[in-house]
DNA sequence: CATCTTAAAGCGAAGCCTTTGCGTTTAGCG
DNA sequence: CGCTAAACGCAAAGGCTTCGCTTTAAGATG
């Protein structure tokens, strides 16, 4: 078995973006049709009209080849409305974001990147839409002229708990959490200071 | 294909036990001495001295016995040391947590775990094991009479990013990282209030 | 202590997936 | 327009995976 790096260096037009479409389309006709253990390489070469090998080739084995389609979905297709105000913005999106990746599909989703192995870089595809979708909200506060951390310290801080608790802990967190932890790092970034009020609410 | 639990009702002695544990061995034995992508599950079986059969039925897919696998190899075997202060002995343990987990072995069992499905409540036990060594820092903590932060913003503000940025950021975070979140956490938790300070190195 | 019950393991065969080599097609390029 | 190499189709060999049935042994019961 030899590391591939799929959809990296593949031809942008002609034949192979066509197969490319074609068994991307498949597996996701075929996994909102059946259940998941019932899907094989073959069952989706045959949808898209391929012969096996050619999917063998290209993404190795079945985990990688919903790595691959699991990134194409995570890609946002819209940027972040304008609401007049950063802790609007940040909490309207983390909320969404908490809302989409703890549904059944998000889980599965976050779980078919990781589960493509740690060796190969679409996983950092997913921190960086996270990330530009919040340089965009971060942006638009500094031309209000606000003070606000930065983009990491938002990952940190927002994102990376909403994550590890989808990833780690049962039930899934609600979507005051993600308003919570919002919040939470907004409280002390810029002028107003002073220890995060106490709550009694935490699980 | 069946939802199974293994190892949850497992008998806890005779022969059952007896199996898991040879599969268990067989598998760190044939992870340490050939690539993974080698590895089968008659290969294991084998090395086991059980049938293959035997395997499917209680583990289902190989992802799955290696998730049950990393599970067990994650429990830490010992309480955090007493260091003082809760500032020295969760840094000490942050900084040594990362190291473990950013390294190839620990992501790979992260990675295992997630692997194997976000069905299977064994992911929960990551986080209970790393709350649990938290737990016993704090209790500390309060017996010296210190204010501090409950276990699951521990969780949010330091295991989290830890995790987050293993799992979706090139290249792995370094240990002044986990001293950083630490710092960071403290600085406004009891007594002292205010802004955090500036930092220019925030990759 | 003997007997019973049942979960779990062994066994073997059938079926399907996975791999691999080779010929053909086709996209990209001078 | 012709060339080169990447990508696909095809087919066969091999090995993994599943499944029904049998056997074993752990734990319960009297």
């Amino acid at each position: 078995m030899v590391l591939m790096s799929p959809q990296i260096g593949v031809r942008p037009g002609g034949r192979s973006a066509r197969v490319q479409q074609a068994v991307h389309d498949a597996v996701r006709e075929l996994l909102a049709e059946r259940e998941r253990d019932e899907l094989t390489v073959p069952l989706i070469a045959a949808r898209a009209g391929v012969t096996p090998s050619t999917v063998y080739r290209r993404w190795g084995q079945l985990p990688d080849l919903y790595a691959d389609v699991a990134v194409e979905r995570l890609r946002p297709d819209t940027s972040p409305a304008d609401l007049g105000s950063l802790e609007a913005e940040l909490d309207t999106w983390a909320v969404q974001y908490l809302e989409e990746m703890a549904s059944g599909p998000g889980r599965r989703m976050i779980a078919d990147v990781l589960a493509g192995g740690l060796d190969n870089p679409r996983r950092c595809l997913c921190s960086t839409y996270s990330g530009d979708q919040i340089q965009v909200m971060l942006d638009r506060a500094v031309a209000r002229g606000d003070d606000v951390p930065d983009r990491d310290t938002v990952l940190d801080r927002v994102v990376a708990p909403i994550v590890y608790r989808i990833l780690f802990t049962d039930p899934a967190p609600e979507p005051g959490y993600a308003t919570r932890l919002v919040a939470d790092l907004l409280a002390v970034s810029p002028a107003k200071a002073g220890p995060p009020p106490e709550r009694a609410d935490r699980r």
